[in-house]
DNA sequence: CTCTTGGTTGAACGATCAATCAAGTCTCGG
DNA sequence: CCGAGACTTGATTGATCGTTCAACCAAGAG
């Protein structure tokens, strides 16, 4: 099996659905894009949803080597990595003029009645990150109020991402992600606060 | 002019934004629900994206009256009615059981290139809430930290409501939801402890 | 060499899309 | 009763959509 052409249109397929979203690209953009013709296409995907799967899979199979390791790189804090993940989209807006949008966020809200194959997928790839991000509170533990609901962190921390970058995408604006993040740090401040109070109770 | 069908054309147009997205609905989507011709769709808008305009204007207009009134009846203290919003969009949650998505978020993320007006009207939807919100911090400022960000406070907890509804909707789990809102909560609770310490000082 | 398998080519298909428009009906002022 | 503007009707248009398919090609197996 020709591995390549159907790398070719997975990568261009991930490029158009982030650049215009799923509904608005069609198969010929896909295709006079990524040089490739429809039989190929068809021969290696049965239909356009099942593109669609492929750039999700993808990117659930990806996450480790193109989100976390690039943002992490000279990191160790684990309460750091948190706000460098964060800093990574603020570097997306920043190059695309505030224009970006989280790929999966946005297919999220798009597909309105999704096959239970690309729920799922959605759901996988939120959770993943809400995982890495859980693993980097676990790691900080000793720096959180002890009764801390972690994984409800984690999952809150990808809540502010993903509503900090929709609404800078809307306004064009990136102070509005920086004041989202700002809100955040200032949570996590007082979290420290009262874990050192906890401590010196102690 | 004829206000009825017009009125009509937007009604419709909004049910089906809202259930389907813009790009997934088509003219003869809200031809047939609304058992308009198309020849009096085009007679009062110009095109599809003027509909869509038309939808935008009639939500920032009804805030007050759709969203706000009916989700503060018999709320009083202005920090119980934030959380009173919030537990509106549950509301729909449950009712939709999990499938409602915040119409001006959704569209927000689904239109990629949008258009100048369009934008802007997106982005006044959303200031319109944080106002609303924003307002509401103005009034129980008393409990809050003197050096509070109302306005980023404001815009935090829009970011908060878009990002559990969609996390809500995409894992098909109110639980989601709630944990999201719970660590909001604790953001506040921790915001009034540290009010309550400021003026203990003093 | 032939046969098979995996992959490519690109014209073509029917469906659906947003949009048009000429002809018609309604309403109301004069 | 007339005329004019507001609104309605619905057939129709051309473009574009996702998808199909028969013919073709390249390379390895026997």
């Amino acid at each position: 099996m020709n591995a390549d052409t159907r790398n070719r249109i997975l990568m261009t397929a991930m490029e158009l659905f982030w650049e215009k979203g799923y509904g608005s690209t069609s198969i010929s953009d896909i295709l006079s894009r990524s040089q490739v013709h429809s039989g190929s296409l068809y021969h290696f995907f049965p239909g356009k949803q099942d593109v669609l799967i492929g750039v999700l899979e993808a990117y659930r199979d990806g996450i480790e080597e193109w989100l976390l390791r690039p943002n992490w790189e000279g990191v160790d804090d684990p309460l750091d990595k948190i706000f460098a993940l964060l800093a990574g989209y603020r570097t997306h807006l920043v190059l695309t003029e505030c224009t970006y949008g989280c790929p999966i966020g946005s297919l999220a809200l798009e597909i309105h009645e999704p096959d239970p194959r690309v729920r799922e997928l959605l759901a996988a790839n939120f959770t993943n990150w809400s995982a890495a991000i859980r693993g980097c509170l676990d790691g900080g533990s000793d720096r959180l109020p002890r009764d801390t609901d972690r994984q409800a962190l984690a999952e809150y921390i990808l809540t502010v991402m993903e509503g900090a970058v929709m609404q800078a995408r809307t306004y064009r604006d990136l102070g509005y992600f920086d004041r989202n993040i700002a809100m955040l740090r200032q949570h996590f401040a007082l979290l420290e606060r009262e874990a050192r109070a906890e401590r010196t109770v102690n």
